[in-house]
DNA sequence: CTCCAATCTTGTCACCGGAAAGATTGGGGG
DNA sequence: CCCCCAATCTTTCCGGTGACAAGATTGGAG
């Protein structure tokens, strides 16, 4: 099951109550993103598509940057649990990192762009910090040193979510789009493999 | 001189025609961009900052995503220019790219975002081609053989951009915030030593 | 000097985000 | 059993926005 979809919807069809608004919203949200990015559709446009009046949806989540820190909150939460159930292997996270980037682009998308919502939401910091934990934790057993901890994290990180980042915007020779996550464990292998 | 602002205006205080909108409303995104993003501004907020009116605009650039395909044109040339000019070392390239991101970042966030603008804009594609051809000659020295050519490019490219995106967006620790680029190239050295 | 093409303005339209005020509903307490 | 309340959703309205059309202004080529 994706972003964990509920649809209680079919069995009330009509009626003032929605049933379960909130989780319509965010998944029109999240289709819409999927189609074109994270600014290009409206608020309006997702109630049409929820089959809701336009006003209904700031009831959930206030205003546009509540919704978005919604996506960004649960997709801080899909994250944190893909890279957990990979902690193991170190090149098994980095190849979590670009598949949950490539799967749930929508969620990426959002995540690291911070002037779209609220950062500073509890849940969603909580989450980013079990996220990074398993980053630290994992990078830590390649570095040659002590030492050399915080700088083989961030080259780390910075290689899987750079190429995550550069797979999304298409920036990558057309030959990566066949098979992202072949391609991110051969370049995090690269890496890993002289490093240690 | 950062990005090539001429400022003719101060010369014909008044009359119709402005004489150089063109490059006032290009230095006017810029700056709405570096403030807040590539999507936190109008057109119009553009044309009061110019002190134009609200159409003017268009007559330069057709539309917003015009705008921005002309931002991320110009963008494109001054990163290949920087990266031809640090392409002797492959770590300066990994640096420069960094530099880059960080002190032109309303280029940068613009630039990767194809969504946003026209990407088949011919001079726009020269421009990113040209920049790329950098990356892969450069890389290409990094690479302990032909066949790991295209694995090592794609690694150091991904390793660079990594950096740059996580360090747009806040997501490193904030001690990375006081010298970014001393940091890059700490981090690329570890890559490129490595697999040297 | 005239006329033309580039440049800029004014006016308009549908749409958007947000706020205010009102309608509807389901469920818990009397 | 029913009433009332709080949550949910609707309607209405406002200022702002992108895009377009039509008209005004200007500088320069001929």
């Amino acid at each position: 099951m994706d972003h964990r979809s509920v649809e209680v919807r079919q069995i009330k069809q009509t009626g003032y109550h929605h049933g379960n608004l909130r989780r319509a919203v965010m998944d029109a949200a999240l289709e819409a993103i999927a189609e074109s990015g994270p600014a290009g559709w409206s608020l309006r446009e997702l109630a049409r598509r929820a089959g809701v009046s336009h006003a209904a949806p700031a009831h959930h989540f206030g205003d546009k940057a509540g919704l978005l820190t919604a996506v960004a909150a649960e997709g801080f939460e899909v994250f944190a649990d893909t890279l957990e159930r990979a902690a193991d292997d170190v090149l098994d996270v980095g190849v979590a990192y670009v598949r949950f980037a490539v799967a749930h682009r929508s969620y990426f998308e959002v995540m690291f762009r911070p002037e779209l919502y609220r950062a500073d939401d509890p849940s969603l910091a909580a989450a980013r910090e079990r996220a990074a934990h398993v980053l630290v934790t994992s990078a830590g057993k390649l570095s040659p040193s002590p030492a050399q901890d915080r700088l083989t994290t961030i080259a780390a990180w910075s290689l899987a979510h750079g190429f995550a980042g550069l797979w999304l915007s298409g920036a990558l020779p057309e030959a990566a789009h066949d098979d992202p996550e072949a391609l991110a464990r051969s370049v995090i292998r690269l890496f890993s493999g002289t490093t240690r």
